[in-house]
DNA sequence: AATATATGAATGAACG
DNA sequence: CGTTCATTCATATATT
């Protein structure tokens, strides 16, 4: 039971079950992600090609910020934020180091990890130590707190066969330019 | 995709079974997908600023690639999550335990109280932690707004069990240029 | 229905 | 490091 304890949410019956995904539910999912996956690199390729003929267009580089890539989450950079938001391409590449499995990054690590990550928006150290430690922390948290709960009377709400290590679940589709 | 999950392992069994996934997989996979989703915008967008200088260089357009699809409706809308709600009878509770001052419910007293929470309606120990974490944090705020009304702030440890929502202040920050 | 508000959940940063 | 705080996001509910 509690498979993803830390994580599962109330359905709403006192009905314990697990939420599931049929074969094709999944399927789509899976084609909505290659889609999007496909289109990134397109994208991103097409940026570069365009990006590389700028030169003729010498005074309009739309300043230096010329909406890099992937600046800022949520919508357009118009409103500061202050607290570090990792967009969404510094979070792949982050989520890409984190699984593969070398926990702390070194003092060492973190700076070449931020200097790559700076190039997808603006980015400090802290915020790379930061994003560990807590990225570490939570994947632990969500693994335990399943031990015992059978003080649940009369509720069968017990299994949950697929537990383990939430942590090296890999999104099939992890990489696209990673750089 | 054919339907059922009827490809490797023979399954012979008559009994054919689905192949689904726990809540967490399907949480990484919503993850995922929203990532591309928001990278795609974000390029998208950045084309579009390009292109919109590119006029010089007319031979590039590169079609009309622009991922215009079906999806990205700008919210992706992949997987709409449901979120827990607490019951009347949780929700007294909760309140109950909340007023009665002890402002930090370790994670033994969460698990006491989630356990106890449970013969009311599905919950988790994650709910639970969330509602008093919420509770706390809007409580306190609320107090911190408005300092010099003529309302007087009877706040704090009040009792009440089954006073609760009271009016708000004004957030005034919920949206941020949402296109 | 469209908008506004309430509130569960996610998460960067800080604390001990 | 583990835990907690503060802020933000997303969705459920209420209001028009």
């Amino acid at each position: 039971a509690s498979g993803e304890a830390m994580d599962e949410r109330g359905g709403g019956e006192g009905l314990g079950y697990v939420k599931v995904m049929t074969d094709a539910q999944m399927e789509v999912l899976r084609k909505q992600i290659s889609i999007y996956a496909t289109i990134c690199e397109q994208l991103v390729e097409m940026h570069r090609a365009l990006t590389a003929q700028q030169d003729c267009i010498s005074g309009m580089r739309l300043g230096n910020l010329y909406c890099d890539p992937l600046m800022v989450p949520g919508s357009h950079k118009i409103t500061a934020r202050q607290r570090w938001t990792p967009t969404p391409m510094q979070l792949q590449i982050l989520e890409n180091i984190f699984d593969q499995g070398n926990g702390t990054p070194s003092k060492q690590k973190i700076k070449e990890i931020a200097a790559e990550l700076a190039q997808h928006g603006q980015i400090s150290e802290t915020n790379v130590y930061n994003w560990f430690q807590n990225r570490r922390a939570r994947s632990k948290r969500k693994q335990a707190a399943l031990p015992n709960n059978a003080e649940s009377e009369a509720e069968a709400d017990e299994e949950s066969p697929a537990d383990k290590k939430p942590k090296s679940d890999r999104p099939l589709h992890q990489n696209i330019a990673t750089r």
